[in-house]
DNA sequence: GACGGGCGTCTCGTATACGAGACGCCCCTT
DNA sequence: AAGGGGCGTCTCGTATACGAGACGCCCGTC
């Protein structure tokens, strides 16, 4: 036996993810389907989770959305993690020098989280990827960009035996095709999505690594497709890979000395 | 009775919290002190967490940090949890208060948009602003309560060098005689437009800070210039005020100079 | 190298958290 | 207005999660 025999615990948990990935609150009822909770015992944590302010109940549609403790506890995940802290100065140059909106993500199992996001100012609501999202990393720039660091072992080991989702059809549909994807982005030394997770969207990213080097996260910029040109990636790309060397640096990396480096 | 017994459930939220509480990691029998748990309890309940990566055990330090997934649910709440729900309770409230038309609107570009509306029952259709509306927002009341929070150089972005629209005359004609009014905004705390919209009627607004401090929003109220005099402005004003600040702290807004929270 | 304190693991009896179900309210339907 | 279904509240017997304590490992000290 592995594992977790603590119902409670698991159960808010449960119920937390269950409100994260509801779009709309959540009626008491639907609550305890959803996560096998029984009616009474659902009611029990519930009114223990909204004294303490992890939950909010909305009267008016009698149902349960997250509350603001959530946030307040998941946001010190950032303070306390030096990624974040470092590499936030490194997002607002690269956002200043080349006026584009641009992310920091790390990998975490087969997906990548964007961490931390900089856009230039004036722009209204952004249309691309949000902080704290998920998104498969086989489709993402960014998580090529990590992934394109990983021995061919590693790749398969994260991804296992599963099928590959595709969102827009313009993915890799296998282990196969993904890793040869990933052999052009370790080549050219940073990664390119033209559309591939949103249509009109581009992407360019590159690897930062650890103390370790370890590639523990990537920056990534997003842009119209409609303004893409050779020029402009080839810039772009000199921007990402300047910026994601910096932050690997500033995490304690260091240059290997034997061969080169891409740039 | 206040409720609550559903022990590993208080625990967890203890938990998280003691490790959000931590500026470094903390040991095992560290957060089983902190949080009143006897030992062997706290080993079952921190590997549950740790199975679903809202802790991380390093190794190398023999302690416990928050895991990424809290991080992950707790960003949601962010985007779950839209200004207008959190807002019309608020409404409601100023409206029975005070009987008049109240509304929520937020800065897109140069541009206030109305997001939400309330007015008193047994009024006709209201002569005011309606929800969806976008009006310039150097010529309204809530848009100069947002504003009047930015800083002089933000104000100029927002605007740029375009000319300055003007609907009745009434408004600021330049840059700088907005700046004056945001001026006087400020240090009013609320800001105050006679006629300058709309001929008869007069509007109170003042501004919402989300939970990094930003001035997201505005509540405003409108009423017919008619009954206007300095003891009803005041009344109002105050009541408008305080509408803000409570939507302000609902979105996670901490009063500047508090510190941690305690209960 | 022997000693000792601190910590992780595991077991098993028991205090207790859990949940079926009964009850009553509210609202929607006919 | 009466009927009915869904949901919140409460009770109480019992399955079960909890925790004291025993054991052994690891590491730092002398």
């Amino acid at each position: 036996m592995s594992s977790s025999q603590v119902k409670s615990a698991t159960r808010v948990l449960d119920v937390l993810e269950t409100l994260a990935g509801n779009a709309q609150p959540t009626p008491t009822m639907a609550i305890a389907r959803e996560c096998g909770i029984p009616k009474s015992s659902a009611h029990h944590l519930l009114n223990v989770l909204q004294e303490r302010h992890y939950v909010v109940y909305y009267e008016r549609e009698h149902a349960w959305g997250l509350g603001v403790k959530t946030f307040e506890v998941g946001s010190t995940y950032l303070r306390r993690t030096p990624l974040q802290r470092l590499g936030r100065p490194v997002l607002e140059e690269v956002c200043a020098e080349i006026e584009e909106t641009c992310h920091l993500a790390i990998l975490h199992g087969a997906d990548v989280l964007y961490l931390d996001k900089e856009q230039p100012d004036g722009q209204g609501p952004s249309l691309v990827t949000d902080i704290g999202v998920r998104l498969p990393a086989h489709l993402t720039a960014v998580g090529w960009a990590i992934l394109s660091q990983l021995s061919e072992a590693q790749v398969r080991a994260v991804f296992g035996a599963g099928p590959m989702v595709n969102r827009t059809g313009a993915g890799p549909d296998d282990l196969d095709s993904l890793l040869a994807d990933l052999g052009d982005t370790r080549q050219r030394g940073y990664a390119f999505d033209d559309q591939m997770v949103t249509p009109g969207i581009c992407c360019i990213a590159a690897p930062v690594f650890s103390h370790e080097n370890l590639p523990v996260a990537a920056i990534g910029i997003s842009y119209l497709a409609a303004k893409s040109d050779d020029l402009l990636v080839s810039g772009y790309s000199k921007v990402v890979a300047g910026a994601a060397q910096e932050l690997s640096v500033k995490l304690g990396w260091q240059q290997q000395g034997s061969g080169r480096t891409a740039a």
